[in-house]
DNA sequence: ATACTATGAACATCAAAGATAGTCAAAATG
DNA sequence: CATTTTGACTATCTTTGATGTTCATAGTAT
């Protein structure tokens, strides 16, 4: 059984496919729609639709009240000057990191494969330390290969 | 008295018949099929079905949550097997990494930019660590990349 | 008209409950 | 003794519901 956020987040996703770069939805009526209580959808745009996913979210309260939701086409090369440098801090969790790399993904920045290799790389598995030093870890590994990307010149893969 | 491991493991087995590469199973439903405890189903995964006997495992937990085991694609680079089952131990050096990865990018196994992507991913400088641990954690990182390229799907990237 | 208030229509927040899976050590088995 | 089996406890993710906040509009008093 396939969990409700999954369904919610392919379908606001299906909206913003067709090129649109933002949908406006209603909390209460997607809520209707998919049988649950609005703060699903809450719950849904707060965990999968975050500035690290490549989206913002606005909304307003109220009579003729929306949530509008943006996808953020990013710049590449700007972009990846901010994660480098801002976004990622002495230490990234492994929810962050999957976040950043899908983005990229997303993007096309990266292929398939590159974004699999990327998870692989700063999963729990592979970074074999105690709690308190993975996500240190993980944020110099991440750094690492977002320089490699963003060192990438005009040669390209076979 | 066959013991239940040996049924679990066959029966798991038997899924992955029929051609999949992967299968989804929940623990609670197995277990109770099998009317054991829910942690012998991790036992089984955990015994039966590592990188050694050429299986990953994947799993997400709360409602939904699934645990899937990804047969990894033996013959063509079955070499792959054994980079990550004996070549790499716990702990490598950068140079031995690079010598790996340099062999794969030559036989065509990964592109030119995962190449370069790995090789940061196991840089010195992406683990920031004192040199006596660099290279088992090193070791970890090398090996979730391997892992993912052998668990990769037939479809390749554009 | 202008200001104030009331009402209802949205969305936000947060904590609790529910649904899975993971870990680890002790007990049972052979 | 090694392996299997169990169970208590933990971690993570989802779903719901109670309560709070904001906004537009309609009503009311001056």
């Amino acid at each position: 059984m396939r969990p409700l956020t999954d369904s919610i987040e392919s379908f606001i996703k299906s909206l913003l496919e067709e090129g649109q770069e933002q949908v406006d939805v209603q909390r209460n009526e997607l809520a209707q729609y998919f049988r649950c209580a609005p703060s699903q959808i809450t719950y849904v745009l707060s965990t999968r639709f975050t500035p690290d996913h490549g989206y913002v979210i606005e909304s307003r309260r109220g009579g003729g009240g929306y949530i509008r939701i943006v996808r953020l086409r990013e710049s590449p090369g700007s972009n990846l000057l901010y994660l480098i440098n801002k976004r990622i801090g002495s230490a990234i969790s492994k929810q962050d990191c999957d976040a950043i790399i899908s983005q990229l993904n997303d993007n096309d920045v990266i292929t398939d494969n590159e974004a699999g290799l990327m998870r692989s790389a700063v999963s729990n598995d592979a970074i074999n330390l105690p709690i308190a030093f993975k996500d240190a870890l993980r944020a110099g590994v991440l750094r690492a290969m977002l320089l490699q990307i963003a060192g990438r010149v005009g040669r390209e893969d076979e």
